[in-house]
DNA sequence: GAGTGGTCTAGACCACTGT
DNA sequence: CAGTGGTCTAGACCACTCC
């Protein structure tokens, strides 16, 4: 026989999934459901945890538990890789006019807001490693949000590293005041004479960290995506790693993979 | 001031991100927590409760708590669809030595373990919306389960769903026993004449719900990426659905995107 | 049997939201 | 001010692991 508060929350989780209460409205009260089912009030709170961990409850104090509601996902395809790599070398007018996260979501570029900071850095092991240079390489670190026009949270986070005396053959590269750049970093590459081979995306899934669910403004029981994007050049060197934090409740990865036909 | 439980959180996170404890090492006891920082039992646990939701520490009843260690992850890569494809039309001899699962992970075909389960169902919204067909069209679903030989969860649990009227153009196809088919799903819409010309996929992260926790053997604290593999053939139809889940803390997702050279 | 995490109670008080 | 979720206490008892 389960513990009360599972049992506690199995009955809650059956009656959610059943649409009662509905997404968006409010359960019962924590006090109210303690005397419903003849238990203490923490025993409650302990299934309604478990709800929470599961990402079906939103507890808002003051106000109550409501039911999850599904957010609408912002879709992220790789296409948009070649859709930059075509751009990077267009006219600054055409470059201006929008930038690859509109291209994925569909926005102009007025509904999202873009915000950029450089410092630089000495790489750190696993950075060097993923550049192929020693430990302690000058590096540009640019760290990048992206939120919609009027939400406060921005929905990524983005860490992006390149080989600083690489960019520097280009000085307005090192200015975070040229941001954002039409074109993207691709255009930027193409300033000092780089061109993308391939690009290379590691995806792996974790609860937040207490610092992620702050600025990302995630609820408890929502994940993120973790993404390391890495740039390979047609000479095979690595020019760009970034590292980027997407908020898994909003966030639709896309990767289309074209296959090469049979030959008769 | 903060409250004593994050407060309390906040010096065991930063003990354990310098690495005292150090990975896999074990925590001092709530009771010994709550007597080192003057507070109630409850008080501990609720800051432990906020490092486990992070992902930071492992709770065994009876054992202790102790300092996650990060798993070997499983790699899974776009470009086994491309191998697979390759495959698809070798002699039975050779498909059979090496699954695409292998070819990911560098294990051979006695590492792993594969069940698979066949069910006949009505075609629902979603999935009819994803074919471009009427709901409640005969599908052939298929469950798929992958672990390692002497582990006893599995590595990722896939629903498969095909049009019924479609692979039943080969009796084989609807039947379980067959599996684990050499050369896999390629290879089977291979002999029903079917030659795919992409294969699209879909990501997002969140939390498991309870039975995929119990089924996967996830700790608290552990997020799934969820996948949508969509396969369209060379008529630009939808031949196969599959609905993947991954352990986050074990998988990392790897997609190449090559980009075409620009022309001079 | 000693040690450790997990459940549960009953009640006090705090913080925030809405009227 | 009433209602709701969040924190905290002190203590009882259970379930599991390891010696």
């Amino acid at each position: 026989m389960a513990n009360k508060n599972e049992r506690i929350a199995d009955v809650l989780r059956k009656d959610i999934r059943a649409g009662q209460p509905a997404p968006g409205e409010k359960l019962a009260a924590e006090t109210a459901l303690a005397a419903r089912f003849k238990v203490s009030v923490q025993t409650v709170r302990s299934a309604l945890d478990m709800l929470q961990a599961e990402g079906l409850i939103d507890r808002i104090q003051g106000r109550g538990t409501f039911v999850f509601t599904p957010r609408t996902l912002v879709r992220r395809s790789n296409e948009r890789h070649q859709w930059e790599k075509d751009r990077a070398r267009s006219p600054e007018a055409e470059r201006r006019t929008t930038g690859s996260t509109e291209h994925d979501t569909g926005l102009t570029v007025t509904d999202l807001v873009f915000s950029a900071e450089y410092r630089e850095l000495q790489a750190p092991a696993g950075l060097a490693k993923a550049f192929g240079v020693t430990e302690g390489t000058r590096m540009l670190e640019r760290i990048y949000r992206t939120r919609y026009q009027g939400e406060d949270e921005p929905l990524n986070l983005t860490h992006s590293f390149l080989p600083y005396d690489l960019v520097a053959a280009n000085p307005a590269l090192l200015d975070e005041s040229a941001e954002p750049w039409p074109g993207g970093t691709q255009n930027q590459l193409f300033t000092i004479g780089i061109e993308l081979d391939r690009i290379e995306e590691k995806l792996t899934a974790r609860p937040p960290t207490l610092e992620e669910a702050e600025e990302l403004g995630l609820r408890p029981g929502v994940a993120v995506l973790v993404l390391r994007k890495t740039c390979i050049d047609i000479n095979d060197r690595t020019v760009e790693v970034s590292d980027v934090i997407l908020p898994g409740d909003r966030t639709e990865m896309v990767f289309t993979t074209p296959l090469n036909r049979w030959q008769a």
